[in-house]
RNA sequence: GGAGACGUCGCAUAGUUCGGCCUAGUGCACCACCCUGCUAAGGUGGAGAACCCGCAAGGGUUCCGAGGGUUCAAAUCCCUCCGUCUCCGCCA
């Protein structure tokens, strides 16, 4: 949610927010009319319950004649101010409805626009030239027997693997090796949960227009998550976090599941779009005013992630249009698939400042004791499509790939993934 | 899955019998000040969250796990849900 004092004091800046991410700008209008709407429903409905406490302590005292006549005054005011409650009630849900919509004001120096609008900040490393043609992952993963589709699509269908051998310790071995990463920077690992009430759901804001992105359990009433950053910011919710020694930091490891309904025939090749993958996930609660400084935090971490595993890759601002109702600014990091001539995204940060934190009402004690919202970030730091990147990256002409030198002591100190004949 | 008990303002509790004097009491912890020649003890006061009105001072409303209901009036009565604990059953 958007904060609601910004929204009257400075609604154009919502405005020019909306506009630059293609969305409606007279939702502005309509939340300001609600708010107003909600706040006099509110002083109405409150003053008249006032009025009724008062006379029902009057009736408590008296007693006889004077008693019957307080008791049908008090019972004509009781039907009354249950109207009034009402009203405000549906004021009041009226306005976060509007104000629901309203997606997190975008950051200054956001590119306007969609998913082609996005500003490539920086290039990173050489991208990778051969002698021979290269391999894609899945001929690798084939090769080196380490990802096995057809048995995935007998056991579960589409869009699902076995990783098997040395893809599977490949796994670990990215897994363990972000963990210790994260853990080198103040992060407190997290095995989450991975089926969540709708609420929580909800109030990471997963449930809006991509909903049917998301696997459902109707008879448990339970949604599968996609990332463990909705476990991650439900962990706080409805709390007030002392953040006086610092932010509070995360690292979530956490199966992930997605019905890739909207993708249609996309990226059926491999596991580089699969229904369930593996992800370590950072999460940070920090004071607003160090949102942005932790954002080029995370993106620093990820970087010397993709270095570790010495891949070449891009930094990009993802443009407004493109951001999720949630982030306030993106940034995406992709590395290059030598097969596809092109950079594909490995992880994403999101800067949602105080967005998700309001709606889930994650708060901080300000200096003056009040509470306010605290900021929310997030951004990955490995997942399993960082496979693909790595087999087919350091891919040999015989079809090993030789295994970056950072990872090597997660996997007994292997140089070189071999093919099994 | 079955049976039972329970959920109160940081923690611990009182209050629920029989609805109104609960504006939710008390202890501990906490903060400020006072007193005291010892890291003890004592005294006085303060202190929760959300929203609304107001420049402010201040005022109002809501919150007793959550949501409904009954009633002039609900921590208290009724219903649903969530959670915790105990026992039984089943099971990695």
């Amino acid at each position: 949610m958007i904060d609601p004092q910004l929204l009257r004091d400075n609604p154009d800046v919502i405005r020019a927010s909306q506009l630059a991410r293609g969305d409606s700008a007279e939702l502005v209008d309509a939340a300001l009319a609600a708010d107003l709407n909600r706040r006099s429903a509110i002083s109405e409905s409150e003053s008249l319950r006032a009025t009724q406490k008062t006379l029902g302590k009057m009736v408590a005292q008296a007693s006889g004649n004077e008693k019957n006549t307080l008791l049908a005054e008090a019972q004509q005011l009781a039907a009354r101010v249950k109207e009034l409650a009402q009203v405000a009630a549906d004021a009041e849900a009226e306005f976060t409805r509007t104000v629901g919509g309203i997606a997190n004001p975008i950051i200054a120096g956001v590119p306007s626009g969609g998913e082609d609008d996005f500003v490539t900040l920086r290039q990173v490393g050489e991208k990778p030239s051969f002698e021979f043609e290269p391999r894609d992952h899945l001929e690798l993963g084939e090769l080196l027997r380490a990802i096995d589709m057809t048995r995935g699509a007998k056991v579960s269908g589409s869009r699902f693997y076995f990783l098997r051998g040395i893809g599977a310790r490949l796994e670990l071995a990215l897994m363990n090796m972000a963990l210790d990463t994260a853990l080198a920077h103040g992060f407190e690992p997290l095995i989450t949960p991975t089926l969540v009430r709708p609420e929580i759901m909800a109030g990471t804001g997963f449930l809006g227009e991509h909903s049917d992105e998301i696997y459902y359990l109707p008879a448990d009433d339970l949604y599968l998550t996609g990332t463990s950053e909705v476990a991650l910011a439900g962990f706080h919710s409805d709390e007030i976090l002392d953040l006086s020694e610092g932010p509070l930091r995360y690292a979530g490891w956490s199966t992930c599941y997605r019905r890739e309904a909207g993708s249609g025939g996309k990226d059926t090749r491999g596991i580089l779009r699969v229904h369930q993958f593996n992800k370590l996930e950072m999460f940070s609660y920090v004071l607003p005013e160090n949102a942005e400084a932790e954002h080029e935090r995370l993106v620093g971490l990820q970087e010397s992630m993709l270095q570790a595993c010495e891949l070449s890759y891009r930094v990009i601002d993802v443009a407004a249009g493109d951001l999720g109702s949630s982030a306030a600014r993106k940034f995406d990091i992709e590395a290059w698939i030598p097969t596809q001539d092109t950079y594909r995204e490995l992880t994403s940060t999101s800067n949602c400042t105080t967005y998700q934190a309001r709606r889930l009402d994650i708060r901080s004690r300000t200096e003056s004791g009040k509470t306010a919202p605290v900021a929310t970030l997030n951004g990955t730091l490995a997942t399993t499509r960082w496979i693909v990147a790595i087999l087919e990256t350091h891919q040999q002409a015989d079809g090993s790939v030789v295994v970056p030198a950072a990872l090597r002591p997660y996997l007994g100190g292997l140089e070189v993934m071999e093919p099994v004949s």
